[in-house]
DNA sequence: GTTAAATTTAACCAAACAGTTAAACCAAAT
DNA sequence: ATTTGGTTTAACTGTTTGGTTAAATTTAAC
């Protein structure tokens, strides 16, 4: 069913068909969820301005008029996409820190998370934080979709992170300048992966999982360093 | 002197009359600097796609016809305003080092000196990043850029944090692990600013400068105890 | 088998935009 | 006074692109 205006995709829907490969007999996507996963590709490659509707719907496999049968238009599939990406990121950062018992498993957990939902969906890497940057037009956007989808997430880590610091764990800091500090640590690692790739400045070994788990580890050694009392 | 080629501008022509406001003889930048500060300026408002010739024009303050003569094309535009932006940032930073005697004062240093130059030139804050992170056709020239800039002080930086190591200041890490890590925490203060200031998730003082104060030492605070021994 | 929804095809429109061109204008240098 | 180079003006071109439309075709449901 075509939903012109503010109807979303959730990501379950999205991304069953990844999960379990073993079923053959429905491996595709509906057209729709084509369209969106194209999109967020080509958007995260070329920007808002430079993703063109044609290259979206010929990623997609999709004819261009079936794009504006499912989406208004440019921006409304944009904000579509920004939901998509924003409900991976945190569902799987979600299921992570669930996990957690202490401050180091915290860390950890959130972490590991990050780098595994950044290396499985490249895509994720430049879309957001290129909105959160320049504060374009769809900051509104991005704002409700993390209302929405990192809140209670992200208060469920505050709420962790205080408590280790009440029982002693760690020393009392700001939880979010915690939270934020290991953000930019995992982002920033694959926001100049591009480069780190071409540049002879970064060791990187033949083997790029090795490059990412090196990675990881030194950002949490560094954070539970930097926590403990 | 039009210089359709590649011929560069050099940040000390560009930036003279910011520094020294007292002489009002001479308040203004050639038209040719103008151009660079008004592209660097829309090109990090929209994008490379986004950006309009028409608006660098008008923000310059100065005819579409005229950005033609000087520039070859949109793509050399931008290839200039990536190299001043990184010639700004590592000018800037590298005095900054330069004047650390330990690596808790380098940690520091680095640490406010990206701060600043991200304060005073919002700018820098998307462009570079945005080549970065999207891998995109501009990657080579960023490399080349980062050759001559960068490379220096970032190898000036090394071989400090190494020496720190060696005589037992701090404990022994991979140091580009350090540096990446930390400009990890600092650019991304910025790149969430915009967001930051909508949102209600993140507290911000009414004076925007007591925030980067405080976020500046913390990320100070938590490197610095995580790399001491 | 009929119906309704999904999807394609292909042509089309209007606006935006990068880049060009040529003539004119102006300032400073010679 | 003339030259030269920087700068403006304004019109123009060719192309790209977002979006529309209407008819045709397929798919799936009932």
């Amino acid at each position: 069913m075509p939903q012109k205006e503010n109807s979303k995709l959730s990501i379950f829907n999205l991304f069953k068909c990844d999960r379990n490969k073993d079923s053959e007999n429905k491996p595709e996507h509906s057209a729709e969820e084509k369209i969106i996963l194209a999109a967020t590709s080509v958007f995260q490659q070329h920007g808002f301005s430079g993703a063109k509707m044609q290259q979206i719907a010929t990623t997609a496999g999709v004819n261009k008029a079936l794009i504006h049968y499912y989406f208004k238009n440019k921006e409304q599939l944009y904000i579509q996409v920004l939901g998509h990406i924003m409900d991976l990121y945190w569902t799987r950062l979600d299921q992570e820190i669930s996990k957690a018992n202490t401050a180091v498993e915290l860390i950890t957990n959130i972490t590991n998370g990050m780098f595994e939902v950044l290396k499985e969906n490249p895509e994720c890497r430049g879309v957001i934080l290129q909105e959160l940057a320049q504060g374009g037009p769809f900051i509104e956007d991005v704002k409700n979709q993390i209302s929405l989808s990192c809140e209670p997430a992200l208060l469920k880590i505050m709420t962790m992170l205080q408590g280790f610091m009440d029982q002693g764990e760690i020393r009392k800091m700001d939880p979010m300048g915690i939270f934020m500090n290991l953000s930019g640590m995992c982002h920033y690692t694959f926001m100049q992966l591009p480069f780190a790739r071409i540049s002879n400045l970064i060791e990187m070994p033949t083997d790029e999982s090795e490059y990412f788990k090196a990675k990881a580890n030194f950002i949490v050694d560094m954070t539970v360093k930097g926590l403990l009392k």
